[in-house]
DNA sequence: CTGAAAGCGCTAACAT
DNA sequence: ATGTTAGCGCTTTCAG
């Protein structure tokens, strides 16, 4: 019992090289799977990990490969305020529906990014650290965390154009992926939809079901995609003889849908077609049409974009154009992997193709 | 030029001890503000940080201060399934929806979750680590992780009762508090609600606008949270008359809620007031009530369960129990560093009160 | 194929 | 108040 058995503190790999009558070496090469090691004495030293119940230091390892084999899930907002952020404390002052992350989570969009990204990053032993960054104070701390080595490379969904993080990290010569190409050129890799097109298939739909006095609910104009899924449809309606299609701007919220829908029905009353740039709008366009009498899609039919859980939660479900989001996800999550593994590799962007969902609604 | 200006390698303590013609220690003083150092130093020592763009490496700093500085999020699934979660891999096969993530996701309860939990540790400079944790193998890597020393402590939030992981990692001596009491006693604290009370107020409002003949919609039976509502309820009724309540259990889905109430009107054609447990299974029964020519509130009065998005984007707006899950993230987050500060501390529970929020469905 | 030894960058006694 | 000195636990040349 005065041997030197140390204090219960977990055990290291001096621990288990001695159990295993090996070296510290040794152990590091089993349980790295390095090759070249006689199987008798990796039989020998999986034992004597299992009995000291031997766990890796991830701080000491990460200290020596110069990896911390973790990548930050990052979703920044507006380049706009300052320093707006310092929301109150957590505990009292929350269920403020204000604050960043909140309006973020609200939307159906960021639970499906989550979703590709883990189920590409849980197989490769790694999750992904959650960071939010809406004021230029919390830009800085991302790229800190990625300076200090806390994670690897970053995986970018902004929530507005202009957002000022995909350069910053450039810059700092880190590593990162982007959902949705950035508003100004940015030497980092991307993936995105093919918005347009989208926006073509929810056009041509309208057209080919008999409409023909539509109108659009748009996205945030100074958005890309928002932007992209506008002209898509204007070019498409335009090339079909509609060069005129009453917009409205929203702000992708299910509220601003309704808004929008209600000034096209006071504006436009015969409107018998509506193209909303995402779901939630849409499904805030058809509570209004309701309320108004008319019938969805029997008076006006209704296309919606994302084919995200508000599609779903509509009545009748909505017809809307499919972004493969947890496919996209779990590629921009593949190509910076890649990134890490090749430093040099070339920067690119996978474009994805959409794909209308007919469904009650239109 | 030939001096010892190492490889462009980012700088350390000693560049900066050099650059500032000080001592490392003196360096790391200064940054981690601990107090006696001459002004002046300080000053010299700041100029340096900035010069040579320094930034403290995380894993070298975790090695000796054994702390990460960070916490895992867990999302704990069903106990039951060995090893079903193998999902394949990421790219291609995403967008199924069967997946846990995507339908952990799909739920507006853990947004809210990330949230609270993101309000509370931001400004305290920390992250969250998302890890899922459905299948035995999960919950190994959970515990490795926190073994490891990746993590300081894990906020888990179990999706199903039975769940081990709570269990796991209090045998292991880790550090962790649970978003929900658990079903079996574990020596762990936890944040909850007062679920029976929230039933309460739903019951009465119910009873105070005249319904004579309500049913209800339950969660799963063995979650506790859906068998407290549905307690509150019952006993709640019983007390003022009403002994026998129609039930039929869902799973906290729109699509459960559906099924559900599409059971209930069938059996009970009269009833006229439906209190679910929660708000995505009343919007699925108002869709429902709305199919079958009921009017909501007119004919048939719903009361939800959590005031998540899905009750604003119901039509009418839905009355519900406030669940203050914001707020009960961040309390589950503040318990956690506290923990971590005085590993000594007592378990402690802190149930929040529901609130009822009056809205349009009654 | 294995062991010895040298750090990775930082903090924390312990001197001074 | 500052500097010196040990390591933290691990990987990785480099010898053998």
């Amino acid at each position: 019992m005065t041997d030197d058995r140390r204090a219960a503190g977990t055990p290291t790999l001096e621990d288990v090289a001695r159990a295993a009558g090996v070296s510290r070496a040794t152990v590091s090469r089993v349980i790295n799977g390095v090759r070249n090691v006689d199987p008798v004495i990796q039989e020998a030293v999986r034992q004597a990990v299992s009995i000291t119940g031997y766990t890796p230091n991830r701080a000491a390892r990460s200290l020596v490969t110069r990896r911390a084999d973790a990548v930050a899930l990052v979703v920044s907002g507006a380049g706009i305020e300052p320093e707006a952020a310092e929301q109150a404390e957590g505990t009292g002052a929350s269920g403020d529906g204000s604050s960043f992350t909140a309006q973020v989570f609200a939307d159906p969009f960021f639970g499906r990014v989550v979703t590709g990204v883990v189920n590409y990053l849980r197989p490769r032993g790694m999750h992904p650290v959650l960071m939010f960054a809406e004021s230029s104070r919390a830009r800085e701390e991302v790229v800190a965390y990625l300076r200090q080595g806390s994670a690897d490379g970053a995986l970018i969904v902004s929530t507005h154009a202009e957002d000022p993080l995909p350069a910053l990290i450039a810059e700092a010569g880190l590593a990162a992926v982007l959902f949705a190409r950035p508003a100004r050129p940015v030497p980092v890799s991307y993936v995105d939809l093919a918005h347009q097109d989208g926006a073509r298939l929810a056009a041509e739909h309208l057209l080919g079901r008999g409409c023909r006095r539509t109108a659009t609910i748009s996205g945030p104009l100074d958005v890309p995609a928002g932007q992209a899924r506008l002209t898509g449809f204007r070019d498409t309606m335009a090339r079909h003889g509609h060069p005129y299609i009453p917009v409205v701007e929203g702000q992708f919220t299910q509220e601003s849908g309704e808004a929008a829908m209600e000034r096209l029905l006071a504006e436009h009353p015969d409107l018998d077609g509506v193209f909303a740039a995402n779901d939630l709008m849409a499904l805030g366009a058809c509570h209004v049409l309701r309320e108004h009498g008319r019938s969805v899609p029997g008076d006006v039919a209704v296309v919606g974009f994302d084919d995200s859980s508000a599609a779903l939660a509509c009545r009748p479900p909505l017809t809307t154009v499919r972004q493969p989001v947890e496919g996209m996800a779990a590629e921009m999550t593949r190509l910076l992997l890649d990134r890490l593994a090749r430093p040099d590799g070339p920067v690119t962007s996978v474009i994805f193709e959409p794909e209308l969902v007919v469904r009650g609604s239109a």
